[in-house]
DNA sequence: GCATAACAGTCGCAGTCGCAACAATTAAAG
DNA sequence: CTTTAATTGTTGCGACTGCGACTGTTATGC
């Protein structure tokens, strides 16, 4: 395990917790690590932030989506995704139109050239993605993704 | 799964990736989820922020540290590290003193208060790490474990 | 119908974050 | 030695975050 080098002349302590082998903690750092490796290249490449990625895969993913459907389906907070869409519009990668039947609503879309950006993304996650299980092993990213889905089913969300 | 509640009349598009099936989107769903959790149970209980918990956390897992060795022990920023302990040394559940060797360095250790609330913190984190392992399953836990652990050996740190 | 509640999306604000720069101190180079 | 580099911990700053309040609109209750 490649712990953060371990201290030299302080000992753990009796009663305590270790903090490194403390589940809640290593999935968060777990995580980080991850994400912020994934982060660096689609910062690096399209200048996006992380809300603005999360944004424009669920856009991409459906054709024609609401702000509020794209909080919930990328778990975001709903002022996240707002400042996220304005981004994005102001790149002239998405457009909006509101809804005649509802006029709170607005539908959101990609334009031509936020199509084109989104195509790289996915090929550059996908990319990501098949390298992380590649150095994960087979095995490792499987028992990754059933840990996964266990909390996915099994934790009840506040 | 507890997906997000999927959109009706939409349905995904050929081409696109499907977030909710992205592996590091699923992991940093899943650390969130669990974060937010357990960070519930020490704010309610004690007011304690992330970075405090995890300073604490290090703090009272070896008797006397120093702030980098606090940082590199629990994957914080040093800013974190340091906005954390003065946090702490405000409440007076640790002290600070400086090396006499060495005068850039501070070692801190816990007051007999912060030793109080440190004892607490740990039976929290104990028992809820106990519910979660209990709400996986065995095999559950064993195996997001297992993929956790492949993350740490495998994954060069960036 | 009309008052009230619910909902979509935005904005102000206060709190948090990480980066870069900094002061103080010690180590290394020559 | 003396200059330069490295290290520890702090701070200023701009960026980001979530909460609550707000506007505008639609649904509900009576």
């Amino acid at each position: 395990m490649t712990l953060p080098q371990t201290r030299s002349e302080e000992t753990p302590v009796a009663g305590t917790l270790a903090l490194e082998g403390f589940l809640p903690y290593r999935l968060a750092r777990a995580a980080e690590i991850i994400s912020r490796q994934f982060a660096t290249l689609y910062r690096d490449r399209h200048g996006l932030t992380r809300p603005e990625w999360r944004t424009l895969a669920t856009i991409g993913q459906f054709n024609r989506i609401t702000a509020t459907e794209i909080g919930a389906h990328s778990s975001m907070h709903k002022t996240k995704v707002s400042r996220a869409i304005r981004a994005l519009e102001e790149r002239k990668w998405i457009t909006r139109q509101v809804d005649q039947t509802d006029r709170r609503v607005e539908h959101i879309e990609l334009t031509r050239e936020g199509r084109t950006h989104y195509r790289d993304l996915v090929a550059l996650a996908r990319s990501y993605e098949a390298r992380l299980v590649e150095m994960l092993g087979e095995t490792g990213a499987a028992k990754l993704e059933a840990g996964i889905s266990a909390i996915e089913t099994r934790i009840p969300r506040s």
